[in-house]
DNA sequence: ACAAAAGTGTTGTTACTACACCCATGG
DNA sequence: CCATGGGTGTAGTAACAACACTTTTGT
């Protein structure tokens, strides 16, 4: 048993994709009391010699396989008495991922995992509502003025893809043309001369993210 | 001795003001082994029962006997290194606090306490360097898009000194007639009515914010 | 031929920038 | 009367928003 003065320190990780054009976090389902068959965020009680963003990365190896995922601290939450076992303050991390080739993979120490709808999230645990709320905000205002959309699309996309993960974060529909305009003009967006196949209708131009690393750009 | 396996947590406050039209931050005089006589943040070990917020108005408070300042978190320092002494978790938050009517108070904590320009820092402890370098960015960018300039300065105060303080931490001159027209036309702030007196030059209007209250806006 | 998504230009409006002179007060 | 900072308007420019039809492919 810890030391009940001392709080112990943890990470959870809210992991964020674009599916069908909405918005989804990755959430699993607890198996221990007090929160058997609650739904939560991944997370954990760091190690001895552990950072929480290194935990934060295991976490979303663990997850999801991804390991080069754009990911940010969220803040820290550590209100007393988050937790009912005991004192925990956690260290949330966000995550971008693209949902193609991402197969979410079950642990013992989860009942479940799913990607649950952003806008829809059953109850959750602890303060996770919260952190949920907060990180949601944060990447809607990244996605304005950075570059971070690359983390959720594949190397090569069809703009249609960009755009329709923009709209999905922002809930707002945006015009084509202004968009590829001003992703051009920022130099964010280069073509890759190739094309996508065997969709049953034109086929679109594929582009890629000039930098795949975060930078500051005023995309909106 | 706390048990080795388990991190402390921490919160360290780091202080803004602007003091003759350039930005300053609170640094405290370590007495203490290993850092003895090296600049820091104020800072410390939370209480059992105490959140990182809580801990910071503290800080605030002792050292500069202010009680309602904006108050924001910075984020979490981890490094498993970062202490010498042994592994301590740190939540750094940040506070805006006017430079008028504040009274520094040293505690037998510290050898020492000064307001240090933000750009000409001595060596400091731990990794309070970087921690400085993210305030410092934070503060510019959260000036740009939100009101939180009303916690740099008294209730009432000519527009000079709001510009002033804009320019300070954004290191570059604005136009005045621009930056007035802008705020206005934001409603951020209004005009009380009152003018400055007993200057050696015509007496400038005061304002005062429309709201004291964290709120996002487009200032720039 | 039809359905489905891709691609492409122009125009009006708005917001931003740049800029210089007179005014009120204290000493 | 002089020094100091306060106060005020306009015009040119650049960025943004709104908008609809044609093209290419698969079925």
């Amino acid at each position: 048993m810890a030391d009940d003065s001392l709080p112990r320190v943890a990470t959870d990780a809210v992991i964020f994709t674009v599916i069908g054009g909405t918005p989804h976090v990755l959430l699993v389902q607890m198996k221990k009391k007090p929160f058997a068959g609650r739904w939560a965020f991944p997370g954990g009680v760091i190690g001895a010699r552990e950072t929480t963003e290194a935990a934060a990365r295991r976490i979303l190896r663990t997850q999801t396989g991804v390991t080069d995922a754009y990911l940010e601290q969220l803040g820290t939450f550590d209100a007393v008495d988050r937790d009912p076992l005991g004192r925990v303050v956690t260290v949330a991390w966000f995550a971008l991922v693209p949902a193609a080739g991402v197969a979410l993979k079950t642990t013992d120490r989860y009942a479940d995992v799913r990607w649950w709808p952003a806008s829809r999230l059953p109850p959750l645990a602890y303060d996770h509502r919260a952190m949920a709320r907060a990180a949601l905000a944060r990447v809607r205002a990244k996605l304005g003025y950075s570059n971070v959309a690359w983390s959720l699309l594949p190397k090569a996309f069809p703009l249609s893809d960009l755009q329709a993960a923009y709209e999905a974060f922002l809930g707002q529909a945006l015009d084509k043309r202004n968009f590829l305009r001003k992703l051009l003009a920022l130099g964010l967006v280069v073509p890759t001369g190739r094309r996508t196949a065997g969709c049953a209708h034109r086929p679109a131009a594929l582009y890629r993210f000039a930098k795949r690393a975060p930078a500051f750009v005023d995309v909106l």
